[in-house]
RNA sequence: GCCGGGGUGGCGGAACUGGCAGACGCACGGGACUUAAAAUCCCGAGUUCCGAAAGGGACGUGGGAGUUCGAUUCUCCCCCCCGGCACCA
């Protein structure tokens, strides 16, 4: 009977579903898996990333239910985003209509490619019913001051015509159409992530089953700096007022000697101030504005020379009490730290560019051994570690301990303290889009700012029908909408129109899979504390930032709402490497595209799964070749045509239970123990490891001694073209022989089925089982039976290989060192030479030394 | 520049806690089967040298040193590749 995958992935897809195998609900008798693939953007095609990231997080659902575990596998899309508006701007469909389509779609992909998922919980972003629980969680958040609204500069993309958060910016880019950022200020909405910064980087180090590289990523992101806030007063000008202090971030407070001018960035808001006093304020706020616009374009090129202008005011250095000279200066930025620098050129390469352009004073501070020296003879700015010089009282002292004492010094005076600086900012939130979750607030004339009732919700997206790409959000547009009652006093208000960011959509999603249908609240809290936090979760490495690391923040406000009682929402994070072809990712504009359909077509959804998981490991990039799927489509058809051949010899009556080991003849036991090697190989390698790509090596490793066994006990290879009758007229009568290959193959479909669901299935259904194998127990290691009789014992002499013993299990080790040095190989190489040493570690390996 | 991960045959990759380097597969070569081809089953294969052959020697995990009876694995230095952050004070 030959293999013919594409008749078989129907049928059981099928059954499955009839059965509904897959869903699942509470069960606190049973350890429960909670196991997760990142949801997907409906797109409308899946592609082989796809394949790769559910084909993945497959297989440990499918081991996890053999093991015993409740598993929940959820899927639903991340539905909201800009595609599906650029996509009605550009040829009239509606996004709801658009993205609707891609699901259907795209669910009918991943469910021909039999991936094992609880349909039943599918949720969509973009459905009220799930984007009604962000606008609660949106009005909760409004409530403890971690959602406000805040003018600020904004990344603006002129091409999408909308917002973008610092972390949709890349190398001073959208992220979507690489139009170069602009610089616009908008009122928007933020989410007060920094309130958790400095908890969401100490976790880190609690994250132990995740990837180095995600974490380093995320360090990076959060950005932590410790250093001082030192305020220098402003010299008092007359007739002028007094303009108070400039307050700087300085992470090196032990060079503040050497701080011999301010730099303040063109945002700063004493740039204003300033502006006034001259006698050209227009020009002086023209300068500052040029140097805001061109820190963007500086992020392109990478490097744009330094630029700057005096002030004319001047700063009291606090330490060293002299007058600095306050400048204005473009590599300064406006949003980290407190936007204004203490300048130290002596020992910051580029304080020193800046003060040798504009000769400006340099002092120098700190030096290796303590030993003052000249400023004049620096080409570049000296080494910032050493010793303090020329600097009061701390001169002599180390920098180190200088730090610690002068912020002691500041604090005491009043004029400055230690303090930690974060990279990381709050999340802008408001996109001036259409296909998003309406923010839900009301502006009252009379209230002001008011959040919708928590009965009022959802705010349900309206209808729009024009789709211009041009202007404000499109919501603004839609009269009804906007115009309102206010909440609170009745009288007419307006709505918000922006909708929020779609990472809001996916920050929590993994929630509400634990209790998807929930109209009464977002979830149900005894659900979730069940099911969650995610055992395992599988997606690309491109969501190292932004969305792991807003799920983790969201894990936090949902714990500080008494909602969860964790702190981490993922325990278990691979990050799948991607699917390339010819060295690129697969791209329409490359015409590199490979179609999971039209593969799936050819060799069944099995082959394909296959072949993925076994190229390489999982979190390794792979390069697609279709030769590679065809030899797992081999490897299958393989497994197929022995367990063919045993079938009917193997399924029958009266053969009785476990091979007894008394009898077995040693090919019998050989191939046993190699069952129960294979056994322990793939139960470790998929759950502990994830290293899927041995896990199937190992498998065909069995079905390799499975051949040479039955080329042993029967006439002829088992070819598809060996008549059945003529096979089985060969099989050799031992019922012991019958037994130990029945116990391998039913192992081997078993381990086989989480990466061939549908193949393993049938095998098993023409083994004569009658449930499916989704329900069957996964086959026990026996670790007496994987024990070797005899081991093979190689020989070093000075540390090369000479010899190889097999000698029994158990030798002593004294008998194997008399055979080693006694091996018809070995001697030879100890002729005429002393032995000096002979070790034996663990009984493995025999290593002479010789002179 | 700072942080992280890597570098193994023609290719993808394997090697557990320092113990037979190259499992498994792809591509390739040979054999069996076939009128033939495909498919299938079996066998071979790191490089190089000696040998007619059976065999045997040397070298070999980016380069160099070190620790060790023994290093792909540990330590130090260097080179290269990938990813993140970056005028972040």
């Amino acid at each position: 009977m030959d293999y013919r995958p594409q008749d078989l992935d129907k049928k059981w897809q099928q059954r499955w579903a009839a059965a509904r195998v897959f869903e699942t609900t509470e069960d606190p008798s049973k350890p429960k898996f909670y196991c997760l693939e990142m949801f997907a953007y409906p797109s409308g095609h899946a592609h082989m990333g796809h394949v790769r990231n559910y084909s993945i997080g497959d297989v440990l659902a499918r081991v996890k239910r053999m093991r015993g575990y409740n598993v929940l596998h959820p899927f639903g899309w991340d539905a909201f985003g800009l595609p599906a508006e650029n996509a009605a701007i550009k040829n009239g469909v509606h996004p709801e209509d658009s993205t609707r389509g891609n699901i259907a779609h795209m669910k009918g992909q991943l469910q021909r490619l039999g991936i094992s998922y609880a349909w039943e919980r599918e949720l969509a972003t973009c459905d009220a019913e799930y984007y009604k629980w962000n606008q609660w969680l949106f009005i909760r958040m409004f409530e403890k001051g971690l959602a406000y609204r805040r003018r600020s500069s904004v990344n603006w993309c002129p091409s999408d015509s909308t917002v973008l958060a610092n972390e949709q910016v890349v190398d001073g880019k959208c992220w979507r159409c690489a139009s170069p950022v602009e610089t616009r200020d908008l009122e928007q909405w933020c989410f007060r992530v920094t309130a958790y910064a400095d908890e969401l980087l100490e976790a880190t180090k609690a994250l132990t089953k995740w990837p180095d590289m995600v974490l380093t990523m995320q360090q990076n992101w959060i950005g932590r700096s410790e250093g001082a806030r030192v305020k220098f007063p402003i010299e008092t000008a007359p007739g002028l007022g007094d303009p108070g202090v400039i307050e700087v971030f300085t992470t090196r407070i032990d060079t503040i000697y050497g701080a011999t001018f301010v730099l303040l960035g063109p945002e700063h808001p004493l740039v204003a101030v300033f502006a006034d006093r001259t006698s050209d304020p227009a020009s002086f706020k023209e300068q500052a504005q040029a140097f805001r616009l061109q820190d963007r374009a500086a992020r392109v090129s990478g490097d744009v020379e330094k630029q700057g202008f005096d002030t004319g005011a001047r700063a009291i250095n606090p330490f060293t009490k002299q007058p600095v000279p306050i400048w204005v200066a473009n590599f300064v930025l406006g949003e980290y730290g407190t936007g204004a620098v203490m300048a130290v050129p002596a020992h910051d390469q580029r304080d020193f560019e800046f003060a040798r352009k504009f000769n400006l004073p340099i002092r120098v501070v700190v030096t290796p051994d303590g030993a003052p020296f000249a400023a004049d003879a620096l080409t570049e700015a000296a080494a910032a570690y050493g010793t303090l010089v020329d600097s009061g009282e701390y001169s002599g002292l180390p920098s180190e301990d200088a730090q610690t004492r002068m912020i002691g010094a500041a604090k005491e005076r009043g004029i400055g303290e230690g303090t930690v600086q974060f990279r990381l900012k709050d999340w802008g939130i408001s996109r001036q889009r259409y296909w998003g979750t309406p923010i839900p607030i009301v502006y009252c004339e009379k209230d002001g700012i008011v959040p919708v009732p928590d009965d009022q919700l959802p705010v349900v997206l309206p209808k729009v029908t024009q789709f211009t790409g041009k202007g404000s959000s499109p919501l603004a547009q839609v009269h009804e909408f906007v115009n309102v009652a206010c909440p609170t006093c009745g009288g007419p208000a307006r709505r918000e129109t922006d909708t929020m960011d779609t990472f809001v959509d996916s920050s929590w999603y993994f929630y509400r899979f634990a209790d998807p249908r929930n109209a009464a609240q977002p979830f149900d809290p005894a659900k979730v504390k069940y099911w969650l936090p995610v055992d395992f979760y599988v997606g690309g490495v491109e969501h190292a930032i932004l969305h792991l690391i807003y799920s983790r923040f969201f894990a936090r406000v949902f714990r500080d709402l008494g909602l969860v009682s964790h702190d981490e929402p993922f325990t278990h994070l691979l990050t799948q490497g991607m699917v390339l072809k010819d060295g690129a990712v697969m791209s329409k504009s490359k015409g590199n595209v490979v179609d999971p359909d039209a593969m799936m077509e050819k060799y069944g959804a099995d082959a394909l799964r296959l072949y993925v998981m076994f190229v390489a490991p999982p979190e390794k990039e792979i390069e697609w070749t279709d030769a590679g799927l065809e030899g797992s489509w081999r490897f299958l058809a393989r497994v197929w045509r022995i367990v063919d051949h045993w079938c009917e010899t193997i399924s029958g009556e009266g053969i009785g239970g476990a091979a007894d080991v008394q009898t077995l003849n040693p090919a019998e036991r050989a191939l046993r123990r190699k069952t129960h090697e294979t056994i322990k190989r793939v139960t470790t390698d998929i759950e502990e490891r994830q290293q899927l790509n041995t896990a199937v090596s190992a498998m065909m490793e069995l079905v390799n001694e499975l051949y040479a066994f039955s080329e042993q006990t029967v006439t002829g290879a088992p070819t598809r073209r060996v008549d059945e009758d003529v096979a089985r007229a060969g099989v050799v009568e031992r019922p012991e022989a019958i037994r130990v290959v029945r116990e391998t193959i039913e192992a081997l479909v078993r381990m086989l089925s989480p990466f061939a669901p549908h193949t393993s299935e049938e095998m098993w259904e023409r083994l004569g089982h009658p449930s499916t194998l989704t329900g069957a127990a996964w086959p026990e290691f026996d670790p007496a039976v994987a024990q070797a009789e005899e081991i093979v014992v190689p020989v070093q002499v000075n540390g090369k290989l000479r010899g190889r013993l097999t000698v029994p299990a158990g030798t002593s080790e004294e008998d194997v060192k008399r055979l080693a040095q006694a091996d018809a190989a070995v001697a030879p190489h100890l002729a005429g030479k002393t032995v000096k040493k002979i070790v034996v570690p663990n009984g493995r390996l025999v290593s002479i030394v010789v002179e």
